[in-house]
DNA sequence: AGATTTAATTTAACTGCATTCAATTATCGG
DNA sequence: CCGATAATTGAATGCAGTTAAATTAAATCT
């Protein structure tokens, strides 16, 4: 938390290493998460009381890094169950789960958008346990795939968003132009808010619960006709 | 077409004017298209023959300049006819054009994704023409807004999924790891060969379908519930 | 214990980017 | 034909990520 005393280091090895790939990872996540700072190395180097080439010890690359994020983002999201659970219930927690994890480091968004995946090797196997899971369900074949791209796609899109500068911009918008529009989104806030939960939250369960439904009756559907 | 003759200009206004707005964003989508390329205002300003700062007098920014392809963008997806059509059909040709439009101008979806969105007014009276449909249609009122964002979250999320470099990469994953999804992407490939279209168009289709059909069947059950 | 290698930093420097400002040359309106 | 304005270039700024070399400490070897 603490800006680091600013007692510039000389040249040279510490005695006690400051930098490792935990602590640097931590603190861009905690820089990523504080909106008006803007992520760079430098300011991450500056956070971490060292120098910007520092990172390059630990990091080859800003890109590196953010794969690194990644990576750890990942890990944090889990898997819900989806031995025991069937698909479509094991799959809803885990993108709610996936969801959560991306929205509590918003900053990221962005950069997992725009920087070069490079083969993430570790949430691989988590997509196979996933895939596994809608075969054993009896799920066709040929949809295994698209279905949990459909469901990625869907998370991301959410995410990405969430990040827009939402209801600071809203009011711009002239609500005479745009009326039924209008009268639709207070009638969304008015239900999110008898509910007790932030309106982005409700309208990502229900598209959520939408397309996990469409994609169970399109399974079905697609089953039967294969007879 | 052509890359310009580099007869380098002498400092001055020229007899004729080299560059608008037009021109500026034409060579814009030109350069954001071309994959390799990287989408910088000195490339940009090389593709027309110009030195980096000209742009300026006619773009205050790159900000700008993103905000202007964008607006461009919104009108080239059109109304597919929300007027006549059930929102359910519409909403389905409407998406496939947005995603199109998308596709054909990848480079530009991140630049979309990661620079601020300053409250684009022309593309906020498409939505209230879907949002009318869906009211006509007997939508529920609350479930108007979250319907519209579930969709459009989906494709911007299909349309960045699309960015990944595929193909390129596949091939790096372990099979030995990932069974399953392997064959069930062989299986989705094999389908989508059979109809003679790219996987990534059959994926979408599918997963949208998914997601119409679902927002259909839970207003219905809304209706019938509050009924 | 001393010499050598390796590790973790800093300092200095480079490159490319968006952007700004002043200079330059042309057109346009009176 | 003269001043104002428009469209460009040239030179310069500041910041980003990165690289290379210098510096100091630790770890390893003999």
């Amino acid at each position: 938390m603490s800006p680091n005393s600013d007692a510039q280091r000389s040249a040279g090895r510490p005695r006690a290493a400051v930098l490792s790939r935990e602590r640097i990872l931590e603190a861009a996540f905690a820089l990523v998460d504080d909106r008006g700072s803007d992520f760079t190395l430098a300011a991450l180097a500056r956070s971490l009381g060292v120098r910007p080439p520092a990172l390059h010890h630990y990091f080859e690359s800003k890109a590196d890094l953010i794969a690194g994020m990644r990576g750890r983002l990942t890990l944090r999201v889990g898997d819900p169950g989806f031995g025991q659970l069937p698909w479509y219930e094991a799959i809803r927690l885990w993108a709610r789960s996936y969801r959560e994890t991306l929205g509590q480091h918003p900053g990221i968004i962005a950069a997992l958008a725009t920087f070069p995946v490079d083969g993430e090797p570790e949430s691989m196997s988590d997509y196979d346990r996933i895939a596994q899971a809608f075969r054993r369900d009896g799920y066709p074949e040929h949809r295994i795939v698209p279905a949990i791209i459909a469901i990625e796609s869907y998370i991301i899109g959410s995410a990405l968003d969430a990040l827009a500068p939402e209801d600071n911009l809203r009011p711009f918008r002239d609500p005479e132009s745009t009326p039924v529009l209008e009268s639709a989104e207070r009638a969304a806030r008015r239900r999110a808010a008898e509910r007790g939960v932030p309106v982005a939250t409700e309208s990502f369960d229900f598209g959520l619960r939408a397309l996990i439904e469409g994609l169970r009756a399109l399974g079905r559907e697609e089953l039967e006709a294969a007879g």
